[in-house]
DNA sequence: TCCTCCCATCGACGGTTGTCTATACATACT
DNA sequence: AGTATGTATAGACAACCGTCGATGGGAGGA
């Protein structure tokens, strides 16, 4: 599971066939949040910005220019993105460096297409 | 704003690896006017309906039960989905028969895991 | 210790969204 | 013609969202 900080709000995503037969409420409140969460321009942004980033990571310094935002509009995606399950948070020193969560854009893509 | 009804304002959502480059903003945009329209927990509802519903279609008053929701709010979410690409809408006689959009949660599902 | 840098949080603002009621439109039936 | 039924649209309202400036807090360096 996830281990960062604070627990992701994300459920588990999985066995959804959505196309084979009706989400319960609990089920599409669940895949709502998480793809809430990707559907803003800036935290899509984001999330290409951190995987193809050097190291597979980066900090908030290194995405308020691509992005042209301030910083604590960034902070504000990027928690978001860590509260969806998409993103991790890691200290070291004065940076914050963020991090895919490796398969949580399959299992989502996968709660989409069945 | 946005056109009116049967011309999908959907981007051509092709190519985006999301995870190899950065995304520019016109990409990020396309691509985040169709998640909004799937993150809602009563459009998700209403895909899954429609689409494991008898015949792979259906119309406004076999959805308003379901989600327990009044039908203009269930004839806006239906617009909303129209508009994104991912469901077509067809008169015939007095009722409007809606039927997911072959391929579209497969496209939309493979810019996202790329 | 003081200062600088990086980042998170707070409070506020305008814009968007989901929902409703009321109404208009269109198609069928009598 | 008139009526009934299925949908769409208009208008309104509360709640939410994206953004900003200001502020606070922690980690290093001089």
């Amino acid at each position: 599971m996830w281990k960062t900080r604070n627990m992701p709000t994300a459920p588990a995503l999985c066995c959804s066939p959505l196309t084979k037969a009706p989400l319960s409420l609990p089920e599409a409140e669940g895949l709502a949040h998480v793809l809430k969460a990707v559907a803003d321009p800036t935290r899509l942004r984001l999330l290409s910005i951190v995987a193809a980033h050097q190291g597979g990571e980066a900090c908030v310094c290194d995405l308020t220019d691509p992005v042209a935002l301030t910083q604590p509009t960034v902070s504000h995606h990027l928690r978001v993105l860590v509260d969806a399950g998409l993103l991790t948070r890691e200290q070291r020193g004065k940076w914050a460096y963020y991090r895919l969560v490796d398969g949580a854009l399959r299992d989502l893509a996968g709660a989409l297409n069945g």
